[in-house]
DNA sequence: AAGACGAAAGTGGTTGA
DNA sequence: TCAACAACTTTCGTCTT
């Protein structure tokens, strides 16, 4: 918890909570999301397995994903030693280093052009800087594989990105990939799929509980909703009404009727803009949450008192 | 007038032959 | 590779508050 930030500026409370891995300090009281995307404390990288641990752990400087040759670059030399060299080695070297400059001026300026789009993106969005690694990391294979080629790069970037929002547990929608990079949505699926395919890049399904925060910290709602919205969800999770949905639509669902059941009423409009979804995405939700749940009776019992 | 509800038709993606 | 299919959206009419 970085240490200038005190107390809540909406309630008051200094009964904070930092959460490190989606970077945001949310207050418990309130549920506000004070800060969202700050400094990212973790480590830079994290380990899925003993080839990334052997990886990853190392001495030394660290290496940066985010420079477009990691800090790192091999060239063929200057023209200072050749005199040493016959005539054909001569052909030969300045041979080696046209290539080495057309191949590296391409894929490095390609690199460039995109790590800076990258930037840009994942600053709008206030992404963690292991998001940021991750993606970079994650465009850089692409780039040498080949993958760029027939897509536009800034598909690519935003693909890579919205992979590596998921690696981590920091959802943001494809809706917001799209408004801040100016990719169609689609297309950023399309990328999204396609190179995590290529790379082999395992992806959880994305959990709906990660995105209650931000979406009640939208609709203003205070803890106590947000808490309910987590106990619907995971009731629905051992229901098995979520499977196969979208998390958002569950998500907004949730917050729904945990509004609804706090007397902290949103519309279902208000709910489904933020979530990015569609009120009657919102009803099939709350319906089926209702039926299964049984949570009807709650709901009436509120509705009654209010009458 | 605004919100909630539901039916019907359309869209994009997954799956299985 | 194509058709069936599930989830979700769009649109629109009706009912409720």
């Amino acid at each position: 918890m970085p240490h200038y930030i005190k107390k809540c500026p909406e309630c008051g409370s200094i009964n904070l909570i930092f959460k490190e891995e989606q970077g945001e300090i949310i207050c418990r009281d309130c549920g506000l999301v004070i800060e969202e995307k700050m400094i990212d404390f973790s480590h830079e990288w994290r380990e899925f397995d003993s080839e990334q641990a052997a990886k990853s752990r190392r001495s030394g400087a660290p290496i940066t994903q985010t420079k477009y040759d990691g800090g790192l670059g091999t060239s063929i030399g200057s023209s200072s030693d050749i005199y040493k060299l016959d005539q054909k080695s001569k052909n030969k070297f300045f041979r080696l280093q046209k290539w080495q400059h057309r191949i590296s001026t391409a894929i490095e300026r390609n690199l460039k052009l995109a790590l800076a789009e990258l930037k840009r993106v994942s600053s709008y969005l206030k992404l963690p800087s292991s998001v940021i690694e991750e993606s970079a990391g994650i465009y850089r294979m692409a780039v040498q594989r080949g993958l760029v080629r027939g897509r536009s790069m800034e598909s690519v970037v935003a693909g890579a990105l919205y992979a590596a929002c998921r690696r981590h547990e920091v959802p943001r929608t494809l809706d917001e990939l799209s408004e801040a990079s100016g990719i169609d949505k689609k297309e950023i699926g399309r990328t999204y799929r396609f190179i995590t395919r290529e790379l082999g890049i395992r992806i959880l399904p994305s959990n709906p509980v990660d995105y209650i925060p931000r979406f009640a910290s939208a609709l203003k709602l205070n803890a106590e909703t947000q808490s309910k919205a987590v106990e619907i969800l995971e009731m629905a999770q051992k229901a098995e009404l979520t499977s196969g949905r979208g998390p958002t639509g569950i998500a907004a669902a949730s917050l729904y009727v945990a509004a609804l059941m706090n007397n902290e009423k949103r519309t279902q409009r208000e709910v489904a803009d933020v979530a990015g979804v569609t009120e009657v995405t919102i009803r099939n939700r709350y319906k089926e949450l209702l039926k299964e749940l049984k949570l009807d009776t709650e709901v009436k019992k509120k509705n009654i008192r209010e009458e």
